[in-house]
DNA sequence: ATGCAATCTCAAGCTAAGTTGAGGTCAAGC
DNA sequence: GCTTGACCTCAACTTAGCTTGAGATTGCAT
């Protein structure tokens, strides 16, 4: 348990490129833990680094932070997550890769097939079905499609 | 030139689903345009029913109102786009949707990559490639992705 | 032991995409 | 001709995901 094992959170915002605002912010909703020091200031573990970086890569997959926070959920608190923690969470991730991808295939032919008449129109195109989220998070008009 | 080709906003948002308060909003954004009765009260085009359908369908690929607009911006003006307007619209869509599947497909055998290693390394996976915004528009720490 | 950068908390502000409500007007049917 | 529902504007509120600023404290280097 050598000291190295700690790192402030302006050393966890450089190694991640994620600003000392957004750290804190994360900790608050959760996604993050840290112990304190006796003068206040946080400390968090190595493994944080990594923890963080899978935010990054599940934001850009279009996942909320509160959907990331249940994948998270996944992995040990407060120690060192093992290599299998890692993998078994990445593998979950390319399941919702390949959910999206598959959508995106399928609204890809429905448009196609409205390219032929040009019509974009609710009654005709199957365009709508209100369960296809393809933003997964993604904006819109939330009182009408969720 | 029949009185039909005018509908309320009332009847605009009946036919699309979407909450009138949002066919407003999106008219102040400019992604819709109107007449006023001598009463100042608003009347669209029936083409708008369709405009309204192409906003609704580009959101949920994930696209933000300013880069539907611009979108919409290849249509003519405050008169009927024809068949054609609209299905080169289409198919710009349908190009998107393409450039966001490669993109998937992309990441999903980078992380294919890191679950043989666990690493989730911001130094040595390859998913933090700047340039790829996979939510087209999604969020994340924009300061820093951006 | 002192100085200065890094931290801390807390409140307020920002953008996107709308909704909600107050207070007032329009228009269509009886 | 009046009532009622649809419409109008404008301002304020909402959620997500942060940033910015104020004012106070900590902790490492000299």
């Amino acid at each position: 348990m050598t000291r190295a094992n700690f790192i402030t959170i302006g050393q966890l915002s450089k190694r991640t490129g994620v600003a000392v605002s957004a750290i804190r912010f994360y900790e608050e909703k959760g996604l993050l833990h840290s112990l304190r020091t006796s003068g206040n200031q946080r400390r968090f573990l190595r493994s944080d680094i990594r923890r963080v970086s899978f935010i990054l890569i599940a934001q850009r997959l279009g996942l909320a932070l509160s959907e990331i926070e249940e994948q998270l959920a996944g992995l040990p608190e407060e120690r060192n997550p093992t290599l299998g923690d890692w993998q078994k969470i990445s593998r979950q991730m390319r399941d919702q890769i390949d959910d999206r991808i598959r959508l995106l295939n399928r609204t890809r032919s429905q448009l196609d097939q409205c390219i032929g008449c040009g019509c974009l129109s609710l009654q005709k195109c199957q365009l709508y079905n209100k369960d296809d989220k393809l933003g997964l998070k993604g904006p819109g008009p939330r009182a009408v499609l969720d």
